[in-house]
RNA sequence: GUGGUUAUAGCUCAGUUGGCAGAGCAUCGGAUUGUGGUUCCGAGUGUCGUGGGUUCGAGCCCCACUAUCCACCCCA
């Protein structure tokens, strides 16, 4: 009891069972990625902080995990300085990298790092766990995995149309039903602008956000609060109460925006995405929601987010365009716009609505169970040229009774037992056992392979 | 960072006013020596999170600590 053991807070293990179902996850995403023409890449776990400070707001400094560094840490400080720095200061001297606290901010360095070698428009797909150091609760793990698929090195609002279609495929394939969400930041800007508070545009996106969360009494609360004036929140009333089909919404405020060069080009530029889907046929649900902000301040044009509709979740997927995310790099004037995918909360909605797949790839088929050790000998020959033939086989490792190596069957789920004696031996078969109807046969080599490739669901 | 919850067998959890430490599941063995999943019988397992206090006596009451989960902030 004492040192039983544990992992940290907010990291899980996933068992066999789960990785299968994560894998389906994964494999689906990424089958998808590459039918667009998307290209894999891989950073480092583990990035300098000088690359992720100051990257997320001060809120997302707190929450990168740092790494401590190796050897003597603490040369160079005295007991002055460390009683007398802040944090911040004191956190730069001991520590000089940190865990990557999401895709996008290291696909920056990457591109900059790698310019030359890269074709533009870039388009990169990258599935790896990011970290960060928030309190974990229900959905919410210090350790999760992010699907980022994005394109960079266009203005082209073909991409925008890319990345929805993308979205459309994938909860095809996933068999989950979904609602696109869809916004503009500048539109977002252009607001801020003609209602007269256009230094306030973080706040006010940051709280029209949570619309749906804490209704609108709250977010006019909220928006008091951060200083808005009564007149500049008056002129907002219209806009968050606005309703009916996209058409409707667009017209609505582009009558609202005339008078904001910004606010005009994100209708126009949302209009042309709605267009394009129109065009290609794009049958997904996509709702324009102007009370869409998301919190990540480096997004300039269109914004998306995604929820499942037969589920109470947060977004499982969210992304939009950023116009100079490779300037803080040193690569100015560079256009992209990505999208993420969060694995670990599709995960949580296929479980919830129990979709997934009965049988899985990584299965084993076939367990050859046997009485002794010439039988088992016998099984070896038999298990090599199932495995040539492509079929998952395994051949059980103990001489034991053969109910013990049933139960192993029984509790891996293996569809198939071939039981191997001393009379399976003697006519060069074995017996085929289906376990999930009971029957059995006695079958040779070709016939075992015709009845499980037929079988195999 | 703020507020709350919980901590007892490998897992999920009961445990009465403070009076011998319990159940289900899982595991192992047997019924059944060439057949699993169903059934029946049997077995093992505890520093009751840690440290202190009250009491004749504490799993239960009090204090502190640690861990945990939930909610807020923020986010996928």
């Amino acid at each position: 009891m004492a040192n039983k053991p544990s992992i940290p807070k907010g990291t899980r293990d996933f068992t066999p069972q789960e990785m299968a179902r994560r894998n389906y996850i994964f494999d689906t995403i990424r089958s998808v990625f590459r039918l667009y023409g998307f290209q894999q890449i891989e950073t480092p776990a583990m990035e300098n902080l000088s690359t992720l400070m100051g990257k997320y707001g001060e809120e997302g400094d707190k929450l990168l995990f740092k790494i401590l560094n190796s050897g003597d840490w603490k040369q160079g400080i005295t007991g002055e300085q460390f009683l007398n720095s802040s944090i911040p200061q004191l956190t730069n001297k001991v520590s000089e990298k940190g865990l990557r606290y999401d895709l996008t901010v290291p696909f920056a360095r990457f591109v900059v790092q790698n310019r030359e070698k890269i074709q533009f428009p870039f388009k990169r797909y990258q599935i790896q766990p990011v970290w960060r150091a928030d309190r974990p609760q229900r959905g919410r793990y210090r350790e999760f995995y992010q699907c980022d698929v994005d394109v960079i090195g266009t203005d082209s609002l073909l991409s925008e149309l890319e990345l929805i279609q993308i979205v459309e495929e994938v909860y095809r394939r996933l068999g989950i039903r979904v609602c696109l969400h869809l916004n503009n930041r500048k539109i977002l800007a252009g607001i801020a602008e003609v209602i007269g508070a256009p230094d306030k545009l973080t706040d006010i996106t940051v709280a029209i956000d949570k619309l749906d969360k804490i209704g609108l009494d709250n977010v006019n609360q909220e928006l008091r609060e951060k200083g808005l004036s009564d007149k500049s929140i008056e002129r907002l009333q219209p806009i968050l109460a606005m309703s009916g089909s996209n058409e409707d919404k667009l017209r609505t405020i582009a009558e609202v925006l005339a008078a904001s060069e910004t606010g005009r080009k994100g209708v126009e530029e949302t209009k042309s995405v709605l267009e394009l889907c129109e065009q290609t046929g794009v049958a997904l649900n996509i709702e324009l929601d102007l009370t869409l902000a998301r919190g990540l301040n480096y997004y300039t044009g269109a914004i998306f987010e995604v929820k499942a509709l037969d589920v109470e979740m947060g977004s499982i997927t969210g992304g939009g365009r950023y116009d100079n995310l490779t300037g803080i790099f040193g690569m100015p004037g560079v256009s992209g716009v990505g999208i993420s995918f969060g694995a670990d909360r599709i995960y949580d909605v296929l479980n919830q609505l129990d979709l997934y797949p009965q049988t899985s790839q990584e299965q084993t088929q076939v367990l050859f169970a046997h009485f002794g050790e010439a039988e088992r000998a016998y099984c070896l020959k038999w298990a090599k040229q199932l495995r040539e033939a492509g079929i998952n086989t395994e051949v059980y490792p103990e001489i034991c009774k053969i109910k013990k190596q049933m139960n192993y069957a029984d509790q891996k789920q293996i569809p198939f037992v071939a039981i191997a004696g001393g009379d399976e031996m003697q006519n060069d078969t074995v017996m085929l056992k289906n376990m999930q109807t009971g029957e059995q046969e006695e079958v040779d080599t070709t016939t075992l392979i015709k009845n499980i490739r037929i079988l195999r669901i």
